[in-house]
DNA sequence: ACGTCAAATTCTGTATACAATTTACTGAAA
DNA sequence: TTTCAGTAAATTGTATACAGAATTTGACGT
């Protein structure tokens, strides 16, 4: 998109893996389609060493599946490791949000009421892209707050991978809901009740998953392919 | 090391990565040393391209530190990010081993006895390269038993991770004292005592943790440099 | 003897070149 | 029509080339 003529500076090569992400979070890019180096190359307008390390990059955050010699294709994750994605993200989100609810404070309450609110209004204006962006962000927003860095990339990478699983799997679960049980939390975490908020947060992850279709889709990479520009 | 005269067919970038990995971990590159692409590329006998990708990697396995236009260094984690690798570790693992204890069978258990036969025996041989990998070893297992590959590449990261820590911050923590820990941890695995079992777990990973020495280490970058080959 | 500045060297960042493999296409035979 | 071979086009894997920084070297002046 943003084809500007500053041609240095900036890191390029990470420039290129947040577009590529955006694209594959926001569903611009459906799980199976063929990223060939030259074609992405002429569209960033880099050569394709540049294309070569994002794809690379993007290998190591399972968002692209890279086949020797065969390319680079959006990741298709199978059923098992969605369902693995979800038991970590529980694991890990539990555990987080149990610590940060004995010391959060009036003013990280506030923040996280903000953020519902930012939810609530993309819900009603039916900003599909911006919604799901909110959605997924409440949780990096919990994992900032605990202020543990590391955690919190690693919940970066599960949620991105979360957003391609609830493509990939086209989830029913509805925006609504998901912000209800968000306002749910944050509730609980003001009175401080850990073991609601823990149990909370664990009910949400596995009501998250269970609304994913797994039965019917026989991951088509063949029909992926051809809906490919 | 493996010097041969195959030229093709494996993936070559990931056999450097996991020989400077390698390197890194069994303490034969110190923190900060620099890693020049060229020299990389004349001892690994490959072009610079490939050095490059394998740098990239390691820059994400938070190895190896990518510092724009003045090059790769071995990572020198701070107290900081010390803190808080073997606080995420707490968390998955106390949480891993809990859900692993509810269903471990026999079988499992023996795997796990033979393992700690293993680092007996390396402690007792004085083979410090092979009982450091063995002692680490003793966690991917469990989280191999468990049987969430997502949970355990993200443990093997945050343990190699947690090699160079330990090495950069000069653990005082036997072997000996360690082995001994994965002993009792085994024998409440064996009872199905979940409860001890994550409580042993916990205070394990604090016990690693306090041993390490964050108070003296100036990190002397110029001595790292002048002991490297 | 020490500090400063400039030339020279080294090193990184990116593009291009080329070999090897895969994919697509054409055409003939069943 | 379908299938299979063989050739052509496209694509990937790796090396090399080249421009721009950064680091080192060395000379000069204080």
């Amino acid at each position: 998109m943003s084809l500007v003529t500053d041609h240095l500076g900036t890191d390029t090569t990470q420039r290129i893996v947040t577009s590529i992400t955006q694209a594959i979070v926001q569903r611009r890019l459906v799980p199976g389609t063929k990223l060939a180096e030259q074609k992405l190359a002429d569209i960033y307008g880099v050569s394709r060493t540049l294309v070569r390390q994002a794809l690379n990059q993007l290998s190591r955050d399972h968002l692209v599946t890279l086949m020797p010699a065969r390319g680079a294709h959006v990741a298709t994750p199978s059923v098992e490791e969605a369902h693995q994605v979800f038991e970590v993200r529980n694991l890990l989100e539990t555990a987080l949000i149990g610590q940060l609810c004995e010391r959060i404070n009036a003013e990280q309450i506030n923040t996280l009421k903000a953020h519902l609110l930012l939810e609530q209004s993309a819900i009603e204006h039916q900003d599909v892209a911006e919604r799901t962006r909110l959605l997924g962000e409440f949780h990096v927003l919990l994992a900032k707050q605990h202020g543990n860095t590391v955690l919190t990339e690693l919940l970066i990478d599960l949620l991105n991978r979360s957003s391609l699983i609830a493509l990939m799997y086209q989830s029913s679960f509805s925006a609504e809901r998901s912000h209800q049980e968000h306002v749910q939390l944050v509730k609980a975490l003001e009175n401080q009740d850990t073991a609601s908020v823990q149990q909370l947060m664990s009910q949400h992850l596995h009501n998250v998953e269970r609304h994913l279709k797994f039965n019917p889709m026989p991951q088509d990479l063949a029909d992926a392919l051809k809906s490919f520009v």
